[in-house]
DNA sequence: GATGAATGAGAATTCATTCAT
DNA sequence: TATGAATGAATTCTCATTCAT
């Protein structure tokens, strides 16, 4: 019986959260109502309220969960040995945000975007987006000391001190894609090549 | 008397921003109430709405103002033409959006990140935000053709496709700042300088 | 279920149009804040709002069931074909206008010179006050016709010109009633008598 | 000076009828602001306020000036003691009615309806509404004793009580032109005439 | 006398959350 | 457990009126 309640939990915050996924997308946490995610979750208000405290628990699970899809893609693409050239690193990342803009009806970068802002105001939100970012630094310094050991990047160059810039491009990208829109992939990896230049 | 009429409405204007700059930074565009904005700026609601037709504009006036002067402070820098070498640059810039942190009693940066957030909901500053980093986009292109007259960056890097790069360096740069904090401008530097490479 | 449902939907309907009623006819239409009709209703503001959407449509629904209270009755009296003198006629219309005005604890008739009023400014209303005008001249038209019949009246009268005199002979009453006071409806019928006069 | 200063606020007092006049003509006296009063006069809030205590003040006064204008028009027209057939009297008073509405660059007769509603709350104004109302009266009897002395309507009609209904064929024709529309003088005035019917 | 900016109580409406059924 | 009607504090905005200049 506890297994079964267990299951039906997670089906039921389930179906809560990719409601307010969809309604977040489309409207931002803030123009969105209660009566538009219990709408949209076809439950009840009462319902919703049985598998969430509050609009603010469902924002969170929805930021934590935003970062937490597009960082597992990320870990997944890093964690591949044989990639050692930054550009190509870049290039499969966008490729990587692209599916996951994709991935749904709506675009799940823009609840990244929101989650950022979010950041600001919610502790705990913030404390999501801070981890999750240095978990991404973390594959991002591998990538380079990687990239150096074949002699791809210049040896002298800090691992550490270099992440952040990569992560600087891809956030860039999320951010200029929404923001200005018409970004290309393609062009962009180019941009970057461009950019990181050949060593030597 | 007109003259008079006209400073007074400029200063009573400035006196509402002000006051809504201050609460946004701390509180967010929604998390803040008219009231707040109220208090903080000393007026009366009935005041506050002399100046401002709806809380919708005061958002939008912030908004375009934390791009503007953000902004302006960018172009200032990359308008002097000794500026060739894009680590440099990067470097400048980022010294001046710490600069643009710093400058009031709260952080400016914060404005743009709720900015970016609120492109998605608004059309208006959605609008804004676009044309701005398009300007910015076509100053860059500029300092890469620059970098490239100096032999400092490829010749065949195509300065269109970098400068949304460098742009992302940027941003990246105010997002991590705000949401990992801990950034630390010549740090990052560094980075970028590690990254760029030396071309040849 | 959906039984309950409705019912429920119409009782909590006729809570708020009851009390709105009763806070128009004392006050007005514009006068009279949504705290009142709250108040009166014994509902809460949400409760309220979950019935009607506006202010104005409550309005809307006032001046409605005001004609068409006043309307329903009057077909009623004119469908008895053996009604064939234009002052008897009237005479039983003014018993009918005395019964709606005291039917309530509320002069009911106040609401219907408000609505008159409001007909300037709400296209709606105008449309519902225009559209019962008109089925009232419809049914005074036949009346008319039946007296020439009947012998009671010039055979050389158009009914559709009649028809409004008459409809005016009754909403005079109804404003000079109320504006005036101290309208006898035996005594207007006399005067109606009079000013009819005997054919022939 | 005091004759000046009399005349003066005679002319400003004017000014801000005249633009009040126009204003609830258009928009009744509730969705008219004091400011749209303010605008339409060309004075200054301070400067109105000099002159009306309130805006109550000024709806009492332009609901005054619309009855006592179309009164005295009707008066003119009574007076004349050559008016013996009550048809005419009608016929007359309604060609007096459309004058008053079209004098203007707005409808005097919505003011009326709109007085008459506001009768309902205002003690001031209904004390105005009601006093109009019964001159009127007097004059009507007047006209109905000319008749029968003239032998142009039955001699055991009482006039007092003949009065009020003619009263109402005006009322009933200003209700129905501004709410149903389509009014014509003429077509009306046969209708009185086949109503009334040729006494003999 | 005149101005018009300022006031602030009050208006309509919303919405996260609860709880009787 | 589930429902969804009910709550009521909070929100944005208005507008008649005043008063310093």
């Amino acid at each position: 019986m506890p297994k079964i309640s267990e299951e039906r939990l997670a089906a039921r915050r389930e179906q809560v959260l990719q409601a307010a996924w969809s309604c977040f997308a489309r409207n931002g946490f803030h123009a969105t109502t209660m009566a538009d995610v219990i709408a949209e979750s076809g439950m009840s208000a009462g319902g919703v309220y049985r598998y969430f405290r509050s609009k603010e628990e469902i924002v969170t699970a929805i930021a934590d969960r935003a970062y937490g899809t597009l960082t597992t893609a990320l870990q997944d693409l890093l964690a591949d040995p044989d990639v050692t050239d930054v550009a190509d690193v870049v290039g499969r990342l966008l490729r990587t945000v692209e599916e996951f803009a994709d991935g749904e009806s709506f675009d799940r970068t823009r609840i990244v975007l929101l989650a950022w802002a979010e950041s600001l105001r919610s502790a705990e939100i913030g404390a999501k987006a801070r981890s999750i970012q240095l978990a991404l630094r973390e594959l991002l310094v591998q990538v380079v000391a990687r990239a150096q050991a074949a002699g791809q990047m210049r040896a002298d160059a800090d691992p550490a001190a270099v992440a952040p810039v990569i992560a600087s491009v891809l956030i860039g990208y999320v951010v200029q894609r929404l923001v200005v829109g018409g970004m290309d992939p393609a062009f962009y990896t180019a941009g970057v090549q461009g950019l990181v230049g050949a060593h030597r």
